[in-house]
DNA sequence: CTTCCCTCCGTACCCAAGTACGGAGTCAAG
DNA sequence: CTTGACTCCGTACTTGGGTACGGAGGGAAG
């Protein structure tokens, strides 16, 4: 269709970024991709570089990055705020961390209540029920937590 | 203000229940309350058998199941599905624990990252931005996974 | 020149689990 | 009887990361 580098439509970024056309356009408008330039009758043009840049939001994203904490990342790119950069990355891998005790203790939890129903067949209440029904130490539950 | 058990008002519900009068509201909507009878003009009453209900929700809660899941798990109160409940508590395991191997994944690859940073002093390019822009195997990011 | 796909743009919608709001009614104390 | 706290109800808003829609215009192939 066209210039497979330096001059991709919006369709074609997207099929080689792996990603939504409407994807792209969030992205814009949440200015994670620079606005581009549109030399030919209002049609946007895309780079290598706009592919590169998305595939560093989404390799960001995957390993638990927020939108908003990619942005801070992308402010950085030129590779002098390493420390910064390190510091929101430490910040993240707590908070990781934080997560998988709380999962930890949940599984523990579960696990033992379905052992339980395992073995206590015939028996007239269900324990994992009866359990659920005890009262238990007010944990805040996370609301929409991330990842 | 009133009969600490089975006459209170949805005010002293909530501070009991340690919730929002809103939450509980939404409850009643969402079907995970009964309906109460109102028979003082239009004033709900609830008792001590509400506030354990309200105290069920949210243990579940507490373990990772969604709302939905402990509308199930209210079905089956009456303890006789007890292999129904273990079976919805064993699907909920598995989900948590594949979340926690994702977690560890990531909290692997980040670790590693942070890492290099620190030892990378004076280098010209931020190892974890630079290890970002490398190509990443698509792995679809779950979007608005629970706790 | 028509057909057909692609692009542009703004806006609305999705999910879960609530929270916030505003006007009206009610209840108990003073 | 008034005041003030509480309750009722429906509706809209929040968060994050997009997805969907609909009408208008572009651009290339036949």
């Amino acid at each position: 269709m066209q210039d497979p580098d330096g001059n991709l439509t919006i369709g074609s970024f997207a099929r080689l970024a792996g990603v939504n056309v409407e994807t792209l356009r969030y992205y814009q408008r949440r200015g994670l991709l620079p606005q581009p330039e549109r030399p030919y009758g209002g049609i946007r043009r895309y780079g290598a570089d706009d592919v590169a840049r998305v595939k560093f939001v989404k390799s960001a994203q995957n390993i638990g990055f927020t939108l908003d904490e990619v942005s801070s990342l992308l402010q950085l790119q030129d590779g002098t705020h390493c420390g910064e950069a390190r510091r929101i990355a430490e910040q993240k891998l707590t908070d990781i961390t934080q997560r998988m005790t709380d999962l930890a203790r949940i599984e523990q939890a579960l696990s033992s209540l379905v052992a339980q129903c395992r073995t206590t067949r015939g028996k007239v209440s269900c324990p994992l029920i009866a359990a659920l029904q005890a009262p238990v130490q007010a944990r805040t539950v996370r609301t929409r937590p991330r990842l």
